[in-house]
DNA sequence: GAAGAGAGAACGAACATTCCTTTTTTTAGA
DNA sequence: TCTAAAAAAAGGAATGTTCGTTCTCTCTTC
């Protein structure tokens, strides 16, 4: 037998999954060809057909990877934290940490993903179940928050987790159709509606 | 010469993107063929193609109409209005009015714009340019808030504005992905944040 | 030397678009 | 008012390209 070390083998399927983010970042998951992927990788098509049996099977293991990505910007925030409820954007987004931090292009990529979910069923699965979880460890956080009588207690911690989670949600858009998407600025206007003492930024 | 009613023409025009508009919410852009077009529109190639030069005319014309929504959306806001900010959902969104009201459909072509956008200048330029009076539009009412001491007066209006952009952004993600998204709940979210007298759902 | 790994030509299907034909409609003349 | 010519509109087969994928052959590595 002539089976190479497997550490090569997954550095190849890595090469691939990061020229194919690299191609989909750039033109969406239908607009980029094989041949787009090929050539960003410098294989052949009969190299890459040895790791992934066919385009969606790439498509899929990209997304799932970058849902994989935002599980765990979630999940780190799962310890008892030192939360200020108006930091949330910078603590999912990360702004020392890498998760999302990868700035517009993992914002790009996750916009992506939303769109792709709304066709493909199993995607769309994956996706449910990345943001449930991350409603329950915000959704926790929350209910902390509301027994420490730092937000009012007569609304589901849940419903205020959704709210949260769609702030961050929004500021990714941002973020993919502008690049910069200033988090500082966007922690200031948080503060003020919630009527937090804020810090004026200019 | 025998040049057809141009409401007859308007007709068509409106038919195929109606057809166009379906096609592409059910499979995004760039998986929708021109027969699957063609077949929704119960049309020729011959026929469509005498309405639109191209695929990419017609991708061009229906993200304008989804832009115009939104924007309208924003700008039936703009008198001096019944604002509670954390109506800005329902407001914007319109729980009674038409405009994104269209629900899960309007939600998703939505999505498909942003990520559309970010492979076409164009595209791009436009949304925008519909963010960017939006934030405008919102700017105003948030500042109206500050000067009748609702909010705090010390954070720029617009950083707020782009707050509770982000706040519908991020609903509107949450109601193409679910197919309901309760506004109702998120409102109340909303009003926990901003500790504001809250209202219990359940 | 045996077999996995990779290259790259080849293949059929599907694609957007065009082109020619047929049908339908409008208008002008009687 | 009816008819005929003309032009526009629509149909649908045809076209050339590009797509994803496969197949065969060569090279490399144990």
């Amino acid at each position: 037998m002539a089976r190479m070390p497997k550490e090569h083998l997954e550095a190849r399927r890595r090469q691939i999954l990061d020229a194919a983010r690299h191609c989909f970042i750039r033109n969406g998951f239908h607009a980029t060809s094989m041949q787009d992927v090929l050539t960003e990788a410098e294989l052949s098509a009969g190299a890459v057909y040895r790791y992934f049996k066919s385009k969606d099977d790439i498509i899929a293991a990209t997304a799932a990877e970058a849902l994989a990505e935002v599980a765990s910007a979630f999940e780190a925030d799962d310890g008892a934290r030192p939360p200020d409820l108006d930091n949330i954007v910078d603590l999912v987004l990360g702004v020392e940490r890498p998760p999302l931090s990868g700035s517009q292009e993992s914002a790009q990529l996750l916009v992506q993903v939303w769109s792709e979910a709304l066709r493909s069923s199993s995607l769309s699965t994956k996706l449910k179940e990345v943001m449930a979880e991350a409603r329950g460890v915000v959704g926790s956080l929350v209910a902390r928050h509301q027994q420490r009588g730092l937000l009012p207690a007569d609304v589901p911690a849940e419903q205020v987790a959704d709210v949260l989670m769609a702030l961050v949600d929004g500021f990714l858009v941002r973020r993919a159709v502008y690049g910069h998407a200033d988090s500082a600025a966007f922690r200031n206007g948080m503060r003020a509606l919630m009527s937090a003492p804020a810090q004026v930024t200019r």
